[in-house]
DNA sequence: CCTATATTTCGCCAAATAACGAATTAATAG
DNA sequence: CTATTAATTCGTTATTTGGCGAAATATAGG
């Protein structure tokens, strides 16, 4: 059961729903979802650590980089109706279509380093 | 998005999910939902309430009393997938497993009328 | 009409949550 | 080793949420 409340908890978030939209097909590092969210790296990084804990995603570290993508086949039941659910209801929600054209549009287009360069300088 | 960000919310609390949960192949009346989750009628009141909003369950009026019941075919497909996932992956917790018992053997068979009743005197 | 009563609404309080900036951590690059 | 930097953790604040009891609403029964 409590797992269960984390992830409903974990899905209860607008936020956290574009973020499991965006890792649709593709991982992304920590510095492209604050590109994409607006939102200041510590409430990202919060953000992302819900959804870990719940086992929605899953995080590779890459040098001093994050990437996170969806739990994949291995994740238990639980999470992969979840997964399924919410993308497959959330796919063509105005927002998230926004999110994907941002995404392949230009977010996807630039390398991590230049991102997070960027994201430095304000 | 909004309406889904509704039913994510909704589902976001243990109470909540067992009223889902208790609603599987039966009505119930509010008295019924309150002596299931023993918390006061007010705040039955508001959960029920949060839910209905959401649009995953439906309402009844007889008299006095107020049935729920899960939302059917006729719901939308966010909500139908929404509740046929909660279902499926709640079935064997627990906690839901000991209200399902509790509506068997002792909720289900007093009528609604004494259980008001009990609950006043209480 | 008046009383009883099932449910909802309202007002309040405590706890949880989302947001931020500052400080910290962990890794690369000089 | 030291500086830089991507990400996280911490501390604070404003908002939302879950809970209650009291008051309001709506309906049945006398």
């Amino acid at each position: 059961m409590r797992k269960i409340v984390n992830i409903t908890k974990a899905l209860a978030d607008e936020n956290r729903l574009r973020v499991l939209c965006a890792l649709q097909g593709r991982e992304l590092c920590v510095c492209q979802i604050i590109a994409l969210l607006k939102l200041a790296p510590s409430t990202v990084s919060k953000h992302i650590s819900i959804l870990y804990q719940a086992r929605l995603v899953e995080a590779r570290k890459a040098g001093r980089w994050m990437y996170y993508r969806l739990a994949d086949k291995s994740a238990s039941p639980e999470v992969r109706k979840a997964l399924q659910w919410i993308c497959s209801v959330l796919g063509n929600a105005e927002k998230i279509q926004q999110d994907t054209k941002q995404l392949c549009c230009s977010i996807m287009k630039t390398k991590p380093e230049e991102l997070c360069n960027l994201q430095n300088r304000g």
